[in-house]
DNA sequence: GCATATTTGTCCGTATGTATA
DNA sequence: CTATACATACGGACAAATATG
């Protein structure tokens, strides 16, 4: 009898992320996640549990467990007594952000194997298409996924986990840039550049072009930060 | 009637020193993250809500937001529908986790100010005192010390964070370490070199030590990882 | 500064679904 | 296959903290 539910639980984990049965919080949590990277939650708004709860037919208890599983994200800040809001990110966290993108790229252009670089090349690829039909959407996620991949270089999930929830707490800012176009275009040539660098096995051209890149563009991230140091 | 809860919550709380409010969840969390990382529950335990709920003296709704909470530390595995139960390691887990801390202990390296290593040299002191007092409990926390304090060199939160959550982690299988004395005792005298080397500036040569550190460690932690690949 | 309304924190009881002996 | 134990999820209750007028 199914007793065969755990080795189909495992199989369908090393092969494909479709999971048959999540639990109410993390769907509810799924839910809210795409809200807040996509922008429709802005930073700084109040999650209500009775409202929310309302409009997604969940239970309170149930939606503070997706609230749990946001903050861990660092999409939302529970304040005790208060509520939980949507995060606003500070320009101390830009920076932290940046010092961590610094150090998890430059390990992945420092052990990069040319011959892994297929994702890489293909989100390039996604990005300079995109640019052609000025679907600046989608070029900025394809500059997300270039780095994302970058990092997928090093092969360990663990960095790959921490490298994503970076980026959607990057997208927390990205919103303030009201032309992502403007944003994200310039960065699709170096992003070529630093490709082909890795492509030749030229790592440490790569890592500097790298660095250039990230410096650049945090320093254009902190010039829309309203916050203090 | 026993309304008597919230008195024996404030008593408890003041005891600690360093937040006043914290939610229930938290400390319940704080004090179960406590028993797994110092091996008094052994992984693959099952924490059932019932039970602990019952024993910690909160209710399975609140215990439930603290599960979410160790859920996000690695330190425990929700399987749905099954329960809660503290996480084994695999040795995939150990490569990933030391794949993790290459990443991060090279870059404090390469990143480190001869100015800014009190903390880390007097982690290496607290070692070597204590092994003086044949104090193994006290040699093997300086070792993880040490190597917290290296990371601490980035000046990042987010890098300090994780790098705290990964000791935790690793904490899981030290456990099998029956002789804790024989895996960190070894390692001092290494450390004290790295330190050398890193006072004197020579951050390359320290990198290539604390890789070598690395490299042992997860060798032989791993000759005790009963788990296949 | 105070009284009041709102919201969160926490608990309880319960019905339903799932897994395992 | 059935029975049992347990997790999931809901809704209601009330105290405490916070926001509001």
């Amino acid at each position: 009898m199914p007793r065969t539910r755990n080795e189909a639980q495992r199989a369908g984990a090393s092969a494909a992320p479709a999971r048959v049965s999540r639990s109410s919080a993390e769907r509810v949590a799924a839910i809210l996640r795409g809200k807040v990277v996509d922008g429709v939650l802005l930073p700084g708004a109040r999650l209500s549990e009775e409202r929310l709860g309302e409009a997604l037919g969940v239970s309170r208890n149930t939606l503070r467990e997706a609230f749990r599983l946001l903050a861990h994200d660092q999409l939302v800040v529970h304040e005790h007594n208060r509520g939980v809001f949507v995060r606003t990110l500070t320009a101390h966290d830009i920076r932290d952000l940046y010092s961590l993108r610094r150090v998890l790229e430059a390990a992945a252009a420092r052990h990069a194997d040319p011959v892994r670089l297929g994702p890489v090349r293909a989100a390039v690829e996604r990005g300079e298409a995109a640019a052609a039909h000025r679907d600046w959407s989608a070029v900025a996620t394809a500059d997300l996924q270039f780095h994302q991949h970058l990092v997928g270089l090093c092969a360990s999930p663990r960095l790959d986990d921490l490298m994503h929830r970076s980026m959607a707490e990057l997208r927390l800012v990205f919103h303030r840039m009201h032309a992502a176009a403007a944003f994200h275009g310039p960065y699709l040539q170096r992003n070529r550049q630093i490709l082909t660098l890795l492509e030749q096995g030229e790592g440490e051209a790569a890592e500097k072009e790298l660095m250039g890149y990230l410096d650049d563009a945090e320093a254009e991230l902190l010039t829309s930060a309203p916050s203090p140091p």
